[in-house]
DNA sequence: CAAATGATTAAATAGTTATTGAAATGTTGA
DNA sequence: TCAACATTTCAATAACTATTTAATCATTTG
């Protein structure tokens, strides 16, 4: 995982039905849905699902397999993981985390969000 | 979390600049960094930056404190740990989820705070 | 108060993304 | 082969995002 990949991957899931659909395929399990069946539970055309499906399959985020004139979707749970462990890396410069869950300073400073 | 929150989130972090920012800001520590120091770390304008911060901030991955004339931003942990947790949860269904949950193989590092 | 400094906001523009309907591709079974 | 079905691709358009320069706001200091 690098900046890039995971930019992408981010970009994938950073969209209300893609995020849904991902959520969706995660729970169905690793065998997944069809691609009707998705577009059907998420109220979308099958353009549309076309469409986002893209994304996350070139995201790596799922996995298509064409099964008779079905094509099956899938997450793909190690990109996901992938993607976390880069987003938790080097957190608190390697240092021990603890001073991040200090509970924040009630200095003379104002807090302006 | 919701899906609503995750999406303003996964948005905030899919963008080159904005994830370098973020990811300078958890490198930095709870102090953080004014707003001018990370602009030139960067390499981009002040104006550019302060849009970028702008959606990060909206997403609460990043606090903003001022402090004299210096605005200083550090990273949220606690909104980031949120994310991790929402994208992780119901994986496989709340069943049985080897894969997904596996501690991280090369470190511990997927809890950040 | 006025000047200087740090940062944000505004306006304009170029580039990207999402959505829709129509057409095309590929697969199955009569 | 032909008809039916599942899905994708194409083309057009609307909406959103990122970047730039200029202007404005806020804080400190002379």
């Amino acid at each position: 995982m690098n900046r890039d990949r995971a930019v992408t991957s981010l970009a994938a899931l950073a969209q209300g039905t893609r995020l849904e659909a991902f959520r969706v395929l995660v729970q169905a399990g690793p065998t997944g849905l069809a691609a009707g069946d998705l577009a059907e539970r998420l109220g979308i055309s099958p353009p549309a699902l076309s469409f986002h499906l893209r994304g996350l399959a070139q995201a790596g985020l799922v996995h298509a397999r064409q099964q008779g004139r079905f094509i099956y979707y899938s997450a793909a749970y190690d990109a996901m993981q992938s993607l976390v462990d880069f987003l938790t890396e080097n957190c608190c410069g390697g240092a021990a985390c603890a001073p991040a869950r200090a509970p924040a300073r009630k200095s003379t400073s104002r807090r302006i969000v």
